[in-house]
DNA sequence: GTTGCCGGGGTGATATTATAACATTCTCTG
DNA sequence: CAGAGAATGTTATAATATCACCCCGGCAAC
């Protein structure tokens, strides 16, 4: 689904909308595969990471959170993205320390994200190449990369 | 120079110690080309850096920091650590919130970094190639790169 | 030389990010 | 319903990072 620049004005929101129920619907579904639960909680948090136009900050999801959740404390929602980028459906943005939705659902380790400086919009890509450095020996078993510059919409 | 699992021993030790000493002329004669100082507090930062044998916390450094310079609070450290990596002499591991030393001492952006998640070890590497899947119209300004294993030595 | 600027660093306070530890509730299952 | 385990609530605190203001020392202009 891909949170973009572009995305503006209320047909465009319409189509986010709709989107965003069949992205939950699938996260609910992808959850269940694996035998575990999108609660409500969790599903409030995928929510905002996903409508949101740019990385989210831990604590403005818990600002966000408190009024429909009642209280919510930090645990609240650190074990939400926990849950949620151990299922796939939330990335960590590193450099930032901000979290990112991701409407794929895969299993498998990190994504490569391209991440606009400019409007904040992330675009995720999967199977970066092994790296042609790797030292000898070596065995990668998780890579971060993260790739921040202007996106089409923004270049100056 | 390279932090490695494999430095041990006395004899190793003094080969560290003078490339320890080689880096640090190294890097102070790089400062003066940019027309910059290496003052005694960013070189005592740069010598823990090159020393540790794994990324290094800006707490830890403080701590270490201390003893010698007389009283140190947070911002000397960080201070000092903006400078050396806008000098290119240290990098920050973003997913481990730390940092490690570079001998070589390039201007150009970021490098690629394979860390070892037993002994701490760090390699560096540069001119990693263009992303495979950059989006149409993105223009990258600084990637963050960073693959977590196991090292050649520490291999289960 | 004195004056004023500026880079570097000291200092205290505070902001931001994240986790530990323990209590409570919820949800199955039998 | 009872018990087990997962999920969440709650309190506190740890770990990471920055702000704002001051002072000192060097050095260039005058």
């Amino acid at each position: 689904m891909g949170v973009n620049c572009r995305d503006l004005g209320l047909h465009i929101r319409q189509m986010r909308t709709d989107s965003l129920n069949r992205a939950l619907a699938a996260a609910e579904a992808h959850c269940a595969e694996r035998g575990e639960k999108l609660t409500p909680v969790r599903r409030r948090v995928l929510e905002l990471v996903l409508t949101a136009e740019a990385p989210v900050k831990a604590y403005d999801l818990l600002d966000a959170i408190k009024p429909g959740e009642g209280t919510a404390k930090p645990p609240t929602v650190y074990r939400a993205l926990d849950f949620l980028m151990t299922a796939g459906l939330v990335h960590k943005v590193e450099a930032l320390n901000a979290f990112v939705g991701c409407s794929h659902a895969h299993d498998e380790g990190g994504a490569e994200l391209f991440i606009c400086s400019d409007c904040g919009s992330v675009e995720e890509r999967h199977g970066a190449p092994e790296p042609v450095h790797t030292p000898d020996g070596f065995v990668i078993e998780r890579s971060v990369v993260e790739h921040f510059g202007h996106c089409g919409s923004c270049k100056h």
